[in-house]
DNA sequence: CCTTGCCTTGACGCTGACGACAAGGTTTAG
DNA sequence: CTAAACCTTGTCGTCAGCGTCAAGGCAAGG
């Protein structure tokens, strides 16, 4: 399979394959004209990562779930080094949901004051003599 | 009070402060010899401006903001334009807390099953000879 | 006079995951 | 013979909010 094919098949573009190569995360074989050839595992690779970055993780974060999936399992999510990503990621958007609650709670407020103290469609007299 | 001074009271750099004026949000008036003058107004413009950047607002979300507080409001909250972008990003917040909360189930559950499906660590042989 | 410490206007770097284009080689079909 | 439809490498652009020089002007103290 070449890259078009494969890129049609993942739902990317060929140059985000080639991007992906080049950041070590697909090893192409080439044929004797330098095209790229990719077989059905390497596909399986590239569906794993475009869910993983879907999902909010970097490139680096998606390394280990690929090396699990080419150590021969039928998951990437199995080997030790996915689980830690996997924790630190989860602890992460826990993190990232307190902040984005408190934001909220703020803008909330924020929100009910202005309507509470509402003013005339800004640009006008200052509050004197109307 | 010049640029400098300025920076250090509102907590910023003054590149920071010539960045906002580049982008239309702070409006300082000139010495004779080029400096840029300051007066206590700016300040909470750029208070103003910090605050919202750091609850996740886009400078050009911050401009009904400004407007506001020039208008002679002392609060930037209470114009309607500024409503409204309270009204959006609130419900931006609350977009993506819900598409943050999906996430978070789905990476739950991926660690889950990676725990249960546990596998040796990583590159390893095939399950087949131990 | 010289240094120190402000200030000025550029202009490039950074982060991430690509998009878009350039200039060219290869293979197949007509 | 040539056009179409693949493929190759290389380089620049994108978005945002600045950081970080670079090169120079201006004011004041010793």
């Amino acid at each position: 399979m070449l890259i078009g094919e494969l890129a049609e098949r993942a739902g990317t573009s060929t140059r985000t394959l080639r991007y992906y190569e080049a950041h070590g995360l697909v090893h192409p074989q080439r044929s004797a004209n330098g095209y790229r050839v990719y077989d059905e595992a390497e596909l399986r690779v590239v569906r794993e990562i475009r869910a993983l970055l879907d999902v909010g993780f970097g490139l680096d974060d998606v390394r280990p779930f690929v090396a699990c999936l080419r150590a021969g399992n039928t998951s990437g999510d199995v080997c030790p080094d996915s689980v830690l990503v996997l924790r630190r990621k989860l602890a992460e958007v826990d993190d990232y949901l307190d902040r984005l609650g408190a934001v909220r709670q703020q803008l909330h407020s924020q929100l009910t004051h202005a309507i509470a103290h509402r003013e005339e469609p800004c640009p006008r007299r200052r509050a004197s003599a109307p």
